[in-house]
DNA sequence: CTTAGCAATCGCATGTGTAGAGTGCTAATT
DNA sequence: AATTAGCACTCTACACATGCGATTGCTAAG
């Protein structure tokens, strides 16, 4: 990669910058006026020119001024971006929007609209993967019909998963309480992990008749709590339709893909995933996320966190030219303000 | 209304017929070879002219063929139109698809995608009230911290609500144990009505030492069965971007209002109201919703019931030129299918 | 290295012409 | 009285031409 010099860069930005905010290929023309340099449009022209060649600007058409390319946008945003702090008080205008909810699954759906509402884009986020550091509550099993049993799980943070079981024989409601008291004597309080790994540890121990009970109880557990389908995250997506708004949308072809990876979910989630690992805002500009319903789209994520662990990722969905100096803070403070919310949960 | 001919109502049935099926307008000479009338396309246009004089048809333009009006249609599927009965190899396989679900929200959610992959249209399922006749299986109180307690609440069809509630004190396990104990011992097996009504009507007796306990099981109860947020219905929506196929509906514009109208979610909730009362499939047709975001669709519904009762409401929105014929009655077998699905819960 | 000048290119809007589809009307036919 | 053939008319869709404006690349001068 050639080094642009310090010229090339400055008009790179300014032209980025300018079709950011107006949609339009910017000409040399217009470049000289807003650009600020003392310099006419012939000399911009050969800058452009240069620019063209290393990939990061590209003409519609002879006659259009130039667009960014992806790999200009690239280098925008990696370099060139000089992103805008957010006002402390816009931060707790937001933090007040996320503080006042108990329910933890609520609370990723305001996060989710928020980040739309405030970006204009279509927000993003993944359900948390259940938070193997989060205590366990209690287990309930409440008979619902011969041979099925509802069992009940909550965890610290207020959360409750429930899932409908079979067994091979009926129990009496007593005993389903006798196996969920044991149970919980045994487990109540410690972290979900700990509690997997006894449970398969004690997998093959003898069944005492004192300890029937227990066995019981132990199976019933494993069937929800081992559950690997379980585990599968989900994806929720809010103001799609706030994306038909953008021109460089407006093909119904490309709006259908896209809506439809919306419905799927999953290319979205293995994308999402992708930024589970790094701390920090990740972008994704058009083709680098590899899928072909986000073709001139860009991708701004972060992961989110609870009780210093990383539990999931949020972010927003919008067309390539997108305010990325209002986005990518905004979907970074955002994050921090999720996980101090989710974290606040358990207490 | 001046009553149309025999002949005419066959014309106007072959010109929606035909309209459905190609998406273009019909001509008097096509409708001469189509209908198999033995007629000339002179005569055919007398009375075309007549049924565009009623307001059954209209010209898009001079030299187009005639398109029906939304009168028309109503016409069309409320004398006219002839629905094929489904063939019940179909209808066990759509039975088949709603039978193994155990989780109540999961069966609507089922459905709602069956209506929209079946139809090829957007399935709509409106969240069932809360079934006041079902029965209450059991209440649970979590202790989360001091004075939050997460309220658990299970029916006897397993479905599971919980809510989390502020308390003025802290409260020990133990006696949230036993507050739900006698709670339980009470009101288990109780429709949720007769509940209700228990808990209204109690709210005034003296509190005895000896019933600390229920009262405040009592007071719990009554903050979350009582609260009417949790009555307010909410909608599902499925395949929404199925919708972007139509070329009738390629604007951009009415596009985004739709999927506006889906996310917003209180106009569709009123219209899917309006058809809980009646029972078997209602029709709306282009602006007969009153809602300007319906404009060019058609909404077909139709009520589901739990164990006799009507608790909520199904259906698809599409194109007014949809395939009425197929649409009606997969729906009405939907929630048919549904409403034993339902009602075989609890058992 | 920068700039002015200039021909060239292209999109876009506008206008024109033509073919095709379908209509409404009138007069002839049954 | 109902039906039909004939015909002028209207409108769309499409193809093609034309002019305007914007912007470029190139060249030669500063």
């Amino acid at each position: 990669m050639p080094e642009l010099g310090a010229r090339a860069e400055f008009l790179l930005k300014a032209l980025v910058e300018r079709y950011i905010a107006e949609g339009q290929p910017v000409g040399s023309r217009t470049l000289a006026k807003e650009a600020g340099l003392e310099l006419s449009p012939a000399t911009i022209r050969n800058v452009l020119a240069d620019l063209e060649e290393m990939g990061l600007v590209r003409s519609p058409h002879t006659s259009a001024g130039r667009v960014p390319t992806e790999r200009g946008y690239r280098i925008f945003v990696d370099t060139l971006l000089t992103v805008r702090p957010l006002q402390s008080a816009q931060i707790r205008r937001y933090e007040h929007e996320l503080s006042h909810e108990d329910n933890p699954k609520q609370l990723l759906e305001n996060a989710s609209h928020l980040l739309s509402e405030v970006t204009q884009l279509a927000g993003l986020i993944t359900l948390r993967r259940r938070n193997q550091s989060v205590a366990l509550r209690q287990l309930d099993f409440v008979g619902l019909s011969a041979e099925r049993v509802l069992v009940i799980l909550v965890t610290q943070d207020g959360e409750v998963q429930n899932r409908v079981i079979h067994t091979e024989r009926q129990y009496s409601p007593a005993e389903l309480v006798q196996a969920a008291n044991y149970f919980n004597e045994t487990f109540s309080g410690l972290p979900l992990a700990d509690v997997k790994r006894a449970l398969l540890t004690e997998m093959q121990k003898t069944s005492e008749e004192m300890q029937r009970m227990m066995q019981l109880a132990l199976d019933m557990a494993r069937r929800v709590l081992l559950d690997e389908k379980q585990d599968i995250d989900d994806l929720m997506v809010s103001g799609e339709s706030k994306l038909m708004d953008f021109p460089e949308l407006g093909d119904i072809q490309k709006l259908r893909r896209l809506f439809d990876a919306f419905t799927k979910k999953r290319d979205l989630l293995h994308l999402l995933e992708r930024s589970l690992r790094a701390g920090g805002v990740k972008l994704f500009i058009g083709s680098e996320s590899g899928y072909e319903a986000l073709e001139g789209c860009s991708v701004v994520t972060a992961p989110y966190m609870q009780d210093g662990r990383v539990v999931g990722t949020l972010g927003v969905v919008g067309p390539t030219r997108m305010p990325y100096e209002q986005v990518i803070p905004f979907v970074d403070v955002t994050a921090r303000l999720l996980s101090g919310a989710l974290s606040s949960l358990g207490r």
